[in-house]
RNA sequence: CGCGGGGUGGAGCAGUUUGGUAGCUCGUCGGGCUCAUAACCCGAAGGUCAUAGGUUCAAAUCCUAUCUCCGCAA
């Protein structure tokens, strides 16, 4: 197959693994990334992961901070194709249409439903039970691009953001080399997005964090999931921050408030939802390290404390 | 020097205020009971109490410095 001029632009670790397969078959002359923050207490500079890719390759990387005024680097390279892929910044019409190829993106929802930055985080959370990867080409808007190839993914009921980025992300490496070499031979048929079913998927807020107990048991359940292992959910206990990791759900007729701890199991609190009972399994308070309610529990003097206590929304 | 909470046998914690050489729940190993068990009973192993100094007759406990983990904020 034509080896391609490409520049890759992408910048968490679910980017890295298409940027691999595309440096086994093409000439990945540049990549563009995100700039290096600041990160954590201690404010250490961090790369990006597919920075750090960039350089076991030996590929030259760019790190503008607006991207719609610094591209003259990018259409020095004279790229065939642009390929991008959780990059982060809108990439201007310029350089959309400059590439023989154009620009295609890698995006982790079934297009037209979850344009945006969270499209995993926000399928697990509306409890659906497909998502996918979608390669398309670039538009103006975000996400808004032709239709190219499309392949669904099943989320099982264990499956959380961490699994779901696994898996969509070898995906998306798997479709990547394939589907150019498609658009190379003509083999496409570019399909408009159908406006009427569009839908969003903006990055998670703060609020979204939280977890509101005054929901049905289902919800509850795949809130803390899709938000499970970045950024997790969160609610107050003592005026205190508890991380919720892991939760499952049982089936109970108790009575009790909305977010009060109405069971203490061998391996989880029992907190009443809307329409029954979760069961919190792996939860972190502050200043402590994320640790299962089975080992949590065994530290506790009187379990029976626990009882009545009631999980709140604000401090 | 952004704010704050921790580091105690494999795990989760108590004990630190009022100094006197370590305890709880669980796990592990051995034995017992039982048709059987993740249940129950009996017993055992396992810790220089993050590190280095200091105060003291005596420090997990008080003082100082360092390392390290974590929550918030960025």
């Amino acid at each position: 197959m034509e080896k391609l001029n490409i520049v890759y632009m992408g910048t968490p670790m679910f980017s890295v693994g298409p940027l691999k397969e595309l440096i086994k078959e093409h000439n990945v002359c540049l990549v563009v990334t995100q700039p290096d923050k600041k990160v954590g207490r201690k404010q250490e500079i961090m790369f990006s992961p597919v920075k750090e890719e960039a350089i076991k390759n030996n590929i030259e990387v760019f790190q503008p901070t607006n991207i719609r005024e610094d591209y003259k680097v990018i259409l020095d390279k004279n790229p065939d194709m642009i390929v991008t892929c959780a990059y982060g910044q809108i990439i201007p019409k310029i350089l959309l249409e400059y590439p023989k190829y154009k620009c295609i993106n890698i995006h982790a929802s079934l297009l037209p439903k979850y344009r945006g930055g969270a499209p995993i985080h926000h399928s697990i959370i509306n409890g659906d039970e497909y998502t996918g990867i979608t390669i398309m080409y670039m538009d103006t808007k975000m996400d808004s691009g032709d239709i190219l190839f499309q392949e669904k993914e099943k989320i099982e009921a264990f499956d959380n953001v961490g699994t779901m980025f696994t898996k969509l992300s070898e995906l998306g490496s798997k479709m990547i080399n394939p589907s150019i070499e498609k658009i190379v031979n003509g083999l496409v048929t570019p399909i408009k997005q159908n406006e009427e079913e569009v839908s969003f998927a903006y990055n998670i807020s703060k609020e979204d964090e939280l977890l509101d107990f005054n929901r049905n048991t289902i919800e509850v359940f795949n809130k803390i999931r899709g938000l499970n292992p970045f950024p997790v959910a969160y609610v107050i206990l003592d005026n205190k921050r508890v991380k919720i990791f892991e939760s499952r759900i049982i089936n109970s007729n108790k009575t009790g408030r909305i977010g009060e701890i109405i069971d203490v199991y061998d391996d989880g609190l029992g907190v009443k939802t809307l329409d029954g009972e979760i069961v919190l399994t792996c939860i972190q308070f502050e200043g402590k390290k994320r640790t299962s309610v089975k080992d949590y529990l065994n530290g506790i003097q009187n379990k029976n404390e626990l009882l009545g206590k009631v999980f709140n929304l604000q401090e």
